[in-house]
RNA sequence: GCGGUCAUAGCUCAGUUGGUUAGAGCACAAGAUUGUGAAUCUUGGGGUCGCGGGUUCGAGUCCCGUUGGCCGCCCCA
C-alpha cells in the first residue's frame, strides 16, 4: 500500500470508473449539442476576487485558494458562472444573440465530503445570455430534463421543481413586507423543508414575531403545486407585477408541456435556492425517491454579468453534477456495463507467423479496427481462450500450416465457425464481416 | 468546523478469554497443455493487520492518539 494517499474528497478514475464518467459526459454533450449550445472551456485557476465579488468574503472558507509565486491571490474554480459571465461580458457586443453556451469541467470546493458530494467534481454548465423572456427558461429546463432522460431515466425517476424569487418578492410585498424582511424570509423559506417551523426563529429575532395570518399565507403559498392554484391565490391581490409573473409562468409551463415534458416539472414555491443573486425563476432537479442530494440546479441571474464588470445582460443557467447523477444511474440500474473488447484477436504460431500477422494487424488498425494479439508466444489453446475472453468478434489465425498454404483462418468467435481466406484478402474479408454486422 | 461509525491481500471477508510463522474465496500469474473456447487440477506472487504510541512475558485482538473511508450536522454557488 502506498504511503501517499489521495487527498480527502478527491477521486481516482481507474479505467472502469473513467468509462462510467465518459458515458455521462457523452450523453450530456449529445444533449447540449442537440439543443444548439456551443461548448467552451476556461482556466481552472482564477483570481480569488472573482468569487469574492460574486459571493462575498465568506466564500473563502469554501475555496481551495492560495497565494501563487507572483503574490497573486488565486483559487481553484468552485463554479463556472463567474467565469462564463466574464467570457460573455468581454465579447458581448460581438456575440450573436441568444448566446447559448455549455461546458463540462472539473470544480473544487473545500468542504467535507459526504454522500453525493466530493471536493472535486464535474459539472455540465449550460447558460443562455441575452434573452430576458421565459423562452430561455423553457429551453434550459428542457435541456436539463434531456441531460437525465438521455440515460433512459424517466419521469418516474426524477423531476424538476420550479419556483420564482420575483414572485416571492411581489407576494411578500403584497403582504406588506419591505425588502430586507422579505430577503430574510426567503432564507427561512429555503430551509423550511429541513428545519420546519424553527426556520422562522431568526426572522422573529430580527424583525419581530411573524403575524399568524401572514405566516399562514406564506406557508400556504409554499404549498402551491399547480398553476391554477397559483392564479387563485393571487387573484385578489392588487399587484400588477404578480399577474405579469404568472403570465410568464404560464408560458414556461405551456412550453415544456408542448415538448411533452409537462410531467417532469412541478410547481414548487418551497424552492428558493441559497445565494441571493438569482433574480427570477429558479429550478432544481431531484430524484423521485428523494434519497439523494439535488441532481441539478439553476435559475435566472439578470444582474450578474454587469456586477462582474460586463454590460447589462440577462442570463439563465443551470449546472448538473456527475456525482449525484452517477449515483442515480447506478441506483436505477441504467449504468451500462462497459466491456473493453477488441474487434479482432489474432492467434499467432511462432516468430515468423508473428511478423506476417503484423502486416495485416497494422493495416486493420490504421483503418480503425481495434486489434489485439498476445505479446508473448503462447500455446494455441491459451490463445483461443484469451481470444474468447477478450470479447472480440473475430479471431485471425496465423499458424505455420496456414501461412504455408498462403491463407489465414478467420474464426467467428460468436458462431464458433471458421473459414479460410487467401492472405491478401484478409483485410477486405474483415471489412465485409463488420459491414454486415 | 462538529458528531457517529469503520479500517486485516487488488476485492469480499474470517481470525477463539490476548498465545507458535495471520487465513479463505474471488482476482492475478505459471504449469498440466506447441492447433481450437469461459471447465478442472497443481503451484505461485501478493500483508509494516491504516499509521504512531501505551499496557503485557506476548497485541490483528485491550487502551490512547492520529490519518483516512462511510453516514449525518453546518454549508451547499
Amino acid at each position: 500500500m502506498s504511503s501517499f494517499q489521495t487527498l480527502p474528497g478527491f477521486r481516482e478514475f481507474y479505467p472502469e470508473d473513467l468509462a462510467r464518467r465518459n458515458h455521462i459526459f457523452r450523453r450530456w454533450r449529445q444533449a447540449a449539442h442537440a439543443f444548439g449550445f456551443a461548448e467552451y472551456d476556461a482556466p481552472v485557476l482564477e483570481p480569488l476576487d472573482l468569487y469574492k465579488a460574486k459571493s462575498g468574503d465568506e466564500i473563502e472558507g469554501q475555496l481551495f485558494n492560495f497565494t501563487d509565486k507572483g503574490g497573486r491571490e488565486v483559487a481553484l474554480r468552485p463554479e463556472m458562472t463567474p467565469t462564463v459571465c466574464r467570457l460573455v461580458g468581454a465579447k458581448a457586443s460581438a456575440l450573436k444573440r441568444p448566446i447559448k453556451w455549455f461546458s463540462i469541467a472539473e470544480f473544487y470546493r473545500y468542504e467535507r465530503a459526504q454522500k453525493g458530494r466530493q471536493r472535486s467534481f464535474f459539472q455540465l454548465n449550460a447558460d443562455i445570455f441575452g434573452e430576458s423572456g421565459p423562452e430561455a427558461e423553457i429551453e434550459l429546463i428542457a435541456l436539463l430534463i434531456q441531460c437525465l432522460a438521455g440515460f433512459g431515466l424517466t419521469k418516474d425517476d426524477f423531476y424538476v421543481r420550479l419556483s420564482d424569487r420575483d414572485l416571492w418578492f411581489f407576494y411578500l410585498e403584497a403582504l406588506g413586507f419591505g425588502d430586507a424582511p422579505a430577503r430574510e424570509l426567503l432564507g427561512a423559506i429555503d430551509k423550511f423543508e429541513k428545519m420546519g417551523d424553527d426556520t422562522f426563529k431568526t426572522y422573529g429575532e430580527k424583525h419581530g414575531e411573524l403575524e399568524p395570518g401572514k405566516k399562514a399565507a406564506i406557508l400556504g403559498f409554499m404549498k402551491i403545486r399547480s398553476l391554477d392554484a397559483l392564479e387563485r391565490e393571487i387573484a385578489g391581490l392588487p399587484q400588477e407585477q404578480l399577474k405579469a409573473r404568472v403570465a410568464d409562468w404560464r408560458k414556461v409551463l405551456e412550453g415544456v408541456s408542448a415538448m411533452g415534458l409537462g410531467e417532469y416539472v412541478s410547481v414548487d414555491l418551497s424552492v428558493v435556492r441559497g445565494l441571493a443573486y438569482y433574480t427570477g425563476f429558479v429550478f432544481e432537479a431531484f430524484d423521485r425517491q428523494g434519497d439523494l442530494r439535488a441532481l441539478a440546479g439553476g435559475g435566472r441571474y439578470d444582474t450578474l454579468v454587469e456586477k462582474l464588470g460586463g454590460p447589462a445582460l440577462p442570463a439563465v443557467g443551470f449546472a448538473i453534477g456527475d456525482v449525484t447523477t452517477g449515483l442515480l444511474l447506478e441506483q436505477r440500474g441504467v449504468m451500462p456495463a462497459f466491456v473493453n473488447a477488441p474487434d479482432i484477436y489474432c492467434v499467432i504460431g511462432g516468430a515468423p507467423e508473428r511478423l506476417a500477422a503484423f502486416a495485416d494487424i497494422h493495416v486493420l488498425r490504421a483503418a480503425g479496427r481495434r486489434v489485439e494479439y498476445p505479446m508473448k508466444e503462447l500455446a494455441f489453446g491459451k490463445q483461443f481462450k484469451a481470444a474468447a475472453e477478450s470479447g472480440a468478434k473475430l479471431a485471425l489465425i496465423y499458424g505455420g500450416d496456414e501461412l504455408a498454404k498462403g491463407i489465414v483462418k478467420i474464426r467467428d468467435l460468436t458462431e464458433r465457425s471458421e473459414r479460410e481466406v487467401p492472405r491478401d484478402q484478409v483485410v477486405s474479408a474483415v471489412r465485409d464481416f463488420f459491414s454486415g454486422q
